[in-house]
DNA sequence: ATTTAAATTTAGACAAATCTAAAAATAGGT
DNA sequence: ACCTATTTTTAGATTTGTCTAAATTTAAAT
């Protein structure tokens, strides 16, 4: 497995998509900041070697096998930042990009010791579920913000974009995985949230909320 | 710089030479295993960069700024080795392979970080120098145990060869870093070695004793 | 059903890093 | 000083992953 491949791999896994609604050529190539013509190819090489369904005109899905290298690169990933957070004193919003080369490292032992190490982590910084070993994932139950009704309450577990502007923001705001947060009104015209957050009053856009994983207390 | 240059950057700088006594071709090809016509194509694209001396026919020699690079590459090397054995419970002849791998992984603050983790490591499992932040070496004082005197004495502190094979000679032998050797006899026929090591006695050939570095107790 | 717009693929080119085979330069031996 | 063997370089080809531009297919709209 090349290191192009591997990336081809972990977009599509992101993307979502199955057999049956298969993910678009063009998708792939906006999210990898490449070409539609690129992807082509790509997705001719990773179907020729089992990893993609692909049908000229109709997209690309992960086989079972190509979900299984995919989580595998994902778990290297998220071990890996919290190895960063963890060991390493890096903020939240540093990891990915180290993490996105560190991902590649061939080594079995390498990432189960780490593992080890790191006491068996089930989530990332940004709350991301670590897959296991064999492939297996602790989802959650959880929720959008954005999606709760004005009054429910619950704990941050999670953030869906995980971009450093965004993590910086929460950052400025005391916004933070384990807090406990309470939709106090919601605005009609925007979309706009007045919550607590601990015990302070906020105000958030709906871009920030329909980026805040809650789960209930 | 790509993976490939410090690859070759790596292989210069341990096969040594200087501007006056520049590093062959051909020297470079059989230990990197590829084909002198490669290395020539990469001796000019380093020129090109500033990293090396190289003139037709003549050679190569790393420049100022080919050293400093060469430097910092090994200095991940070691310091990854470090923190597999220290904490990933690798062993000495295990590193090697995967440090080859994380040596290329770019982040300044990554490797900082990491050498304080290990609180500022100065060898590597094998024994080897790690340099500091700005390419400083420590450099021991150190003899091959097969250049060393009938009766001398001295404790091991490093391997000059660090294959897997090598390493696992040693370790099936009992011999180790900072084990007391001592030169009982030399057999004059085929230069190999009676000696204590601890408080046993070993028979070692000369082959084996032109990879141990000791120092003096 | 036909036309048109958008998405996708093909064809051909390019850069990086490598190789093989042939040509050129160097160094050693007489 | 010359010839020869070795080393090194050049020239041209190959692979991987990418790109542009043109051609093709699909899907949407009338």
């Amino acid at each position: 497995m090349t290191r192009s491949e591997e990336n081809y791999l972990k977009t599509i896994f992101h993307l979502g998509g199955s057999e049956s609604t298969p993910i678009a050529t063009n998708a792939i190539a906006e999210q990898m900041e490449t070409k539609p013509s690129s992807v082509t190819d790509m997705a001719k090489k990773l179907a020729e070697k089992g990893l993609v369904h692909y049908k000229k005109y109709q997209g690309v899905s992960l086989t079972d096998y190509g979900i299984k290298t995919a989580l595998s690169i994902i778990r290297k990933h998220r071990l890996w930042e919290v190895f960063l957070v963890k060991k390493l004193d890096f903020t939240w919003d540093e990891v990915h990009e180290v993490a996105e080369q560190l991902e590649h490292i061939k080594s079995e032992k390498l990432i189960d010791k780490l593992d080890e190490l790191l006491d068996f982590p089930k989530y990332d910084p940004h709350g991301d579920p670590i897959p296991t070993r064999d492939g297996k994932f602790m989802e959650r139950d959880q929720q959008l913000l954005s999606e709760m009704p004005v009054g429910a309450k619950g704990i941050c577990v999670g953030v869906k974009d995980s971009s450093a502007v965004f993590l910086q923001y929460l950052d400025k705001h005391g916004i933070a995985l384990g807090k406990s947060i309470q939709i106090l009104s919601k605005e009609a015209f925007d979309g706009s949230l007045h919550l607590y957050i601990g015990n302070r009053e906020h105000v958030v856009s709906h871009q920030i909320a329909a980026n805040l994983y809650l789960k209930n207390e």
